[in-house]
DNA sequence: TGGGGTCCT
DNA sequence: AGGACCC
């Protein structure tokens, strides 16, 4: 029989935008994974991936032991006490190997038209290339293909199961999801070979039902949702569908899944807490729950997606990842960290942000390391005849390829919710001849500012601080200028790159680590030995510094206003003497940076030493 | 419950 | 600036 005739008198059911092919690519225990990849002794154990409390991500073999995600410590060990926990608070690994896989599954897929998810998520548009690839079966040109993996729904299996080679007898859609799901295993095999990490997948034709489905088969599979029968397609997929738990679905946070179960035992009157998350499936709130009952509850944009998704529809697209992330941030959580403790804080945290700064936003000289843009950025330079820029010895010179403007201090008290501000990015942390522990006290300084205006807003609930974010945010291709006020008459930053950058401007040699030790030492010892690692720094032994005795303890409250710079100026307005990097921030005052002399009283405001300080203990 | 991210209001 | 969502 001829599938031509078939595929012009139907014009496909939805005419406004063609049906999608969507692939969700999911990598398998992804932090287990790569951590196996770095240590391959870990093969084979029961392994949880520890951020602080609690376990993150966990292998198979510890799953088996009954030890889930985001499981305490402590109840993991009782589990399964021979339990390996790999560190997983430093996430620099994984974001490498996560930018490979997307490379690669870029890479496959026309027009790169790949959407990150975290970091082990992927969801592809192949609609064109399919329709591509079904042409060509059309046209002879190549054979149809059977689908590869596991075939939903059942109508579809068993028809494949009886009539075993009549494949061009399926529905152009269905045949489509069978190409996709070849081109599927293709990705996930490359990926597995390139990188050595398995996945698993689901092919639809919207993201949801993509990722609905990739979860049933899980370590290592797939699934595509191919219906055969234009007549049961909904029906087909409704069922699927329909035993689900709606927190499953992609739209359906712990908020709104917990309205809808509190509305949902108050109108059936049922007795409370037996509408459970996991009892609301997609069957009873797609009974319980009208459109108009849920514009009611959410409101009339979200309770639109919910009920469309009920229905098992879903038309959000798969939208191409940027090449740069919208914010770059830095956390870490504590137990309660005292006020004083807090700048400590800032400058690990500041010094962390800007080495992601730089390795994300600038250009790499080492060509192994060079992005895509850098690239395209070296040919466009070449074809107009301007040099790139090069360093003082005449190799290629690291740039900025985007500039954050602004920088967000977000903080958490207890566990109240979190306190955000922000303010413009201090320019001088772009200057990277300047030692980058340096420029980590410029952010630092930034970040006290937005800190007393954080708790000049909350107060002090008494429990220290749970939680501090950095984010370098607003990212703009234009470097910033540094034109406020201008009392100091500075001169104003070169404006980069590209067009003007045939004079080599001489930059000072950077300074040696040693300018950064009277500050290094002045910290507490454990921020002092992780900052120290991180700069491949040699602390002094014991020894040494109590024979040598170069390093002058400083008294703690100088840390708000200490300077190593040998640059050291005056202002001109309140005569307080400070590092030349801090001019600008001290310039802006109160928004960064130091208080002038004359309005210390401010500084009042912000007691680092509280005795009130209930500091809360573990 | 972590250390990240997105978009909408 | 905060809140919902995602991993």
């Amino acid at each position: 029989m001829s599938t031509f005739g078939l595929k012009k008198d139907q014009p496909s059911s939805t005419e406004q935008h063609p049906t999608r092919i969507i692939i969700a690519l999911d990598l398998d225990a992804f932090y287990v994974a790569a951590s196996r990849k770095r240590d391959p002794s870990l093969n084979g154990l029961p392994v949880a991936i520890k951020q602080k409390t609690i376990c993150a991500t966990t292998s198979y073999e510890a799953r088996a032991k009954g030890v889930q995600k985001l499981m305490r410590i402590r109840d993991a060990v009782a589990k399964c006490p021979e339990l390996i926990f790999v560190d997983g608070e430093d996430l620099s690994y994984f974001r490498k190997i996560s930018t490979e896989i997307f490379k690669i599954v870029s890479s496959m897929v026309r027009d790169g038209l790949v959407e990150k998810l975290g970091m082990d998520e992927l969801f592809c548009d192949v609609t064109s290339m399919v329709e591509d690839r079904y042409n060509e079966e059309i046209a002879g040109i190549c054979p149809p293909v059977k689908p590869f993996g596991n075939v939903l729904p059942q109508r579809t299996k068993h028809r494949l199961e009886q009539k075993k080679g009549d494949l061009d007898e399926f529905d152009p859609l269905t045949r489509k999801l069978f190409i996709a799901s070849n081109l599927a295993q293709t990705i996930r095999e490359r990926v597995a070979e390139e990188v050595g990490l398995t996945s698993s997948a689901g092919i639809a034709t919207s993201k949801c039902l993509a990722k609905l489905i990739g979860n049933l088969h899980k370590p290592n599979q797939q699934t595509v949702l191919a219906p055969c029968d234009p007549a049961f397609a909904t029906q087909d997929t409704q069922e699927l569908i329909d035993p689900f738990p709606i927190r499953k679905v992609n739209g359906f946070g712990s908020v709104t899944t917990a309205r809808m179960c509190e509305v949902a035992s108050s109108t059936t009157g049922v007795p409370e807490n037996t509408v459970t998350p996991e009892s609301m499936t997609i069957l009873v709130a797609r009974t319980l729950f009208d459109h108009t009952a849920l514009s009611e509850m959410f409101g009339e944009r979200i309770a639109t997606r919910l009920h469309a998704l009920l229905h098992g529809i879903d038309d959000e697209p798969v939208i191409k990842a940027p090449d740069f992330p919208a914010q770059i941030s830095i956390e870490d959580s504590y137990f309660g960290l005292p006020f004083e403790k807090v700048p400590e804080q800032f400058v690990k945290l500041g010094d962390s942000l800007l080495r992601r700064l730089e390795l994300e936003l600038m250009s790499h000289p080492d060509p192994r390391q060079e992005s895509e843009e850098e690239k395209v950025r070296k040919q466009e330079a070449e074809a107009e005849m301007v040099e790139v820029p090069l360093d003082i010895f005449g190799n290629p010179r690291s740039t900025w390829l985007r500039y954050p403007l602004s920088l967000r201090l977000t903080t958490r008290q207890g566990y109240t919710n979190r306190i955000s501000r922000q303010t413009r990015m201090p320019v001088e942390i772009f200057d990277i001849s300047v030692p980058r522990i340096e420029r980590a006290k410029v952010l630092m300084h930034s970040c006290e500012a937005l800190f007393r205006a954080v708790i000049q807003f909350e107060g002090n609930k008494g429990m220290g601080i749970h939680l501090i974010n950095l984010a370098a945010i607003d990212l703009s291709v234009h470097r910033p200028n540094q034109s406020i006020g201008g009392f100091f008459k500075q001169p104003v930053q070169a404006r980069t790159p590209v067009v003007e950058s045939r004079q080599i401007i001489e930059e000072p040699i950077p300074e040696t680590n040693q300018i950064d030790m009277a500050f290094l030492m002045e910290l507490p010892e454990d921020v002092r030995r992780e900052v120290a690692q991180e700069y491949g720094i040699e602390l002094p032994t014991e020894a040494n510094q109590s024979a040598g005795s170069q390093y002058e303890p400083l008294s703690q409250s100088s840390i708000l206003s200490t300077q190593s710079s040998a640059s050291t100026m005056l202002c001109s307005h309140c005569g307080l003497s400070m590092s030349s990097w801090l001019q600008h921030d001290h310039e802006r005052w109160p928004d960064t940076g130091l208080p002038h002399k004359h309005k210390d009283e401010d500084m009042d405001d912000l007691d680092w030493d509280d005795e009130d300080d209930d500091v809360m203990s573990i």
